[in-house]
DNA sequence: CGGAATCCGCCATGATACTG
DNA sequence: CAGTATCATGGCGGATTCCG
């Protein structure tokens, strides 16, 4: 996450701690990264209109999310100056590339959340 | 494994605190369960060939991972009663159509961990 | 070797209140 | 409407110890 210790390892290691997957999940593997990229990828949507798609998200988090996904330059926030101000949120260039490999991790959900359902139940019972 | 879904889960209606992608991302969303899975495509290994192949993990997130995978369907444990004991761990068929996806993710992060990298610099930096 | 059990710090998350 | 600020907390994950 944050810490990485400066620990010499053996160069053969092939999932070392600074590897770009692990940065990436980092980056995208908390609670709303990846929802609120899902949620916009149909395109720009308002703060609120942002927090009532994504059910039970709350405003800091919403806040703070968006904040972390901007300075990646994975979703561009525009103010327009009218009165109430309005925000726009949009993925930029580079956050729609996210959408192909997080389009197939969805579909994997899909298509496999009941077998793992299944598999879970099969576990507790007969452990 | 085809997704004949015609209306994705997330065109047009709220993200629903119960969609597949919400309980898949609570699973797979920690900080090892991707790793170990990607540790395990090349072939199944040893709980300590394991632990030395994900640099950073500690025994106890291993054990524990590793339970949450198997109750998943997604990893088999499999025990040789020699002495002293060995025991393998290897994704089952359930867990290798998790390759795919997560193959796509690794390379989305191999080819963007750049720009992303540098966008948090101008963000950082002009803020 | 392959764990289980325990203690504990810290941080991500959540709830609430306030603001321009 | 679109946030900011502050406080409380649950549990994730690390370190250590013990066991068959």
């Amino acid at each position: 996450m944050v810490t990485d210790q400066a620990e010499p390892v053996l160069s053969g290691s092939p999932y070392r701690a600074d590897c770009p997957t692990r940065h990436v999940l980092d980056r995208i593997g908390d609670r709303w990264t990846v929802l609120i990229v899902v949620a916009l990828w149909d395109g720009s949507a308002r703060f609120s209109e942002l927090g009532r798609r994504i059910e039970g998200i709350s405003q800091k988090m919403l806040t703070q999310t968006l904040r972390g996904l901007e300075r990646d330059g994975l979703v561009r926030r525009t103010v327009y100056p009218e009165v109430p101000v309005r925000v726009e949120y949009g993925l930029t260039e580079a956050g729609r590339t996210l959408r192909e490999p997080l389009r197939a991790l969805q579909e994997w959900s899909i298509a496999h959340l009941g077998d793992v359902t299944a598999a879970q139940e099969v576990y507790d019972h007969t452990e």
